[in-house]
DNA sequence: CAGAGCTCCTGAATGC
DNA sequence: TGCATTCAGGAGCTCT
């Protein structure tokens, strides 16, 4: 399930090997992919590669007349082969680049593959919150969002609304961080908190890029690197462990029909 | 409008 | 062993 930081990692990978390169043309092989594919994406012939980056959890690779617009999901994934690898059950997209192939896989089907001319202008561009990486993402504009809202907490640091590439992983370990409970409502959360909640963001999505995400299950980067974000998880998962501060047992809800782990004793 | 909950999908894990 | 059921989740949509 890719969050934040995969991505991050994922147009990093891609600049390096992908900038200036010419998309030749493209193959789309799901037909009921409804709104997940554009038609457009057919259209793309003879473009060249101008820049690829990431908005939310979006990758934008942009070509001389628009934007291709990715979203992993939380099954995608985005690879390299040539031309004679095999195609695999999943496999929606090729993008033909010289000798090789940037394929995108999706078992899911969560995930977009779509075709913008402006993607400024996409209405679900212009919902998205500040990315939790911008300078912008600070102590005033997090206290500001978080005292408007009655929500737990947990759902508010999933919202895109007020942060964007924040899912279920890393809402948790966050949380763990800041010793707040995920169930929490967001407009008694005070200043104190909502300091340490903002370092813990920072925090935990820098380290998880800094060892290459966390790999659980589909998630294979693009030169099929595996990320060892994994080794560092705290409560994720950890149901019935005890926890590495106090030894109390993690416990586990579900909350907005996710599961979340935490830690009572720690988390207040 | 706000907030809770449902929905899309498939493969892995679990249940009997 | 083998089939049936349950679970996982990003983000838009639908209900209340």
């Amino acid at each position: 399930m890719p969050e934040l930081p995969e991505i991050e990692n994922i147009c990093r990978d891609m600049n390096k090997i992908l900038l200036n390169k010419l998309i030749l043309y493209t193959t789309i092989r799901c037909n009921k992919f409804k709104k997940y594919v554009s038609k457009e994406i057919k259209n793309i012939k003879n473009k060249k590669i101008l820049d690829i980056k990431r908005i939310a959890k979006y990758i934008i690779i942009k070509i001389k007349s628009g934007y291709i617009v990715i979203h992993l999901g939380m099954s995608g994934s985005l690879f390299l082969c040539s031309k004679n690898e095999k195609i695999s059950k999943h496999d929606h997209v090729d993008l033909i680049i010289n000798n090789f192939i940037l394929r995108y896989n999706d078992p899911r089907k969560f995930g977009l593959f779509l075709w913008s001319k402006n993607i400024y202008k996409e209405k679900f561009f212009l919902r998205l919150g500040i990315d939790p990486l911008n300078k912008k993402f600070n102590l005033y504009y997090l206290f500001n969002n978080i005292k408007k809202k009655k929500i737990k907490i947990k759902d508010f640091i999933m919202n895109n609304k007020f942060i964007v590439g924040i899912g279920n992983i890393y809402s948790n370990e966050i949380l763990f961080k800041s010793k707040i409970l995920p169930y929490k409502i967001s407009m008694n959360i005070n200043l104190y908190e909502c300091n340490k909640l903002l370092c813990s963001i920072k925090y935990i999505l820098n380290k998880a890029i800094k060892y290459n995400g966390t790999t659980i299950k589909n998630f294979i980067n693009i030169n099929k690197k595996i990320g060892n974000f994994q080794k560092f998880l705290k409560v994720y998962k950890k149901e019935n462990k005890k926890c590495i501060n106090c030894n109390f047992l993690i416990k586990k809800i579900i909350q907005k029909g996710r599961s979340t782990f935490f830690c009572k004793n720690c988390q207040k």
